[in-house]
DNA sequence: CGGGCTATGTGTATGTTGCACCTACGGCGC
DNA sequence: GCGCCGTAGGTGCAACATACACATAGCCCG
């Protein structure tokens, strides 16, 4: 098909980042550098560091979540990142907001897959 | 859970307002007014007209949709779309990307859901 | 010491989106 | 005729989120 004019492909949704590094936190406690490696199994590949540590602190002043320095014996030291009771809620209303697009995205699929058809009936 | 200070919750993906057109006019041909009310049945309610005006006007001078004037009885004209061929590959494409975004949203889904358990048990 | 890896950050450009607003046609009531 | 509503298409600009580029600093190793 090849790479034509525009590069039009769709993206992650917005403030996508959030949510995940919530669900990420629920599963355990960690710090910047390792949340950036684990974003990549949910879709996130890549991200960059920048928006990632704006991301966390955003939410460590709304008391989402929780940090606390931690010394390495080897490299420097670590902002290890904790979830709240209040970040667990969050986590909660956003996971509702990600399952509800996930729906509206099936509703695409299922309408694409009719249209598909339409043109290269079953085989 | 009451209104918390910021209002940060997921929208849509970005860019998805392409993907939606081209699948509604696989579905036949239409007009921007009345595709702005198909767009609410695809997850995509109160969409402002300027955008999707916009992208439609983008999409006709990069071949994906053709378009012409249809003098209306009773009101306006209207300009009706209809997908190219070369819309319709893309059309395959980016429904791709939007299934490649519904299997991401569902990793996020189960993972949520275990660690959701994990603290409210089977009942 | 210099370079590479870990680790955290800042500054700013870029791009999409959303809001506000404008034009114009036809039909309806007055 | 005139104002108003609904239909239909469109522009200009600001806000926002993200992407890119770069800066800092500790530790280890040759």
């Amino acid at each position: 098909m090849m790479a034509h004019p525009d590069g039009g492909d769709i993206g992650g949704p917005r403030n996508y980042l959030r949510p995940c590094l919530l669900l990420l936190l629920a599963e355990g406690t960690s710090h910047g550098y390792e949340l950036l490696e684990q974003l990549a199994d949910l879709g996130l590949g890549r991200t960059d560091p920048g928006g990632l540590y704006r991301c966390l602190r955003a939410m460590d002043e709304e008391g989402l979540v929780r940090s606390a320095w931690e010394p390495s014996t080897s490299g420097p030291a670590r902002r290890v990142y904790e979830l709240t009771d209040e970040g667990r809620e969050w986590l909660h209303v956003l996971a509702g907001s990600v399952a509800d697009l996930a729906r509206s995205l099936a509703t695409y699929g299922r309408r694409y897959r009719l249209v598909a058809e339409q043109r290269d009936p079953i085989r």
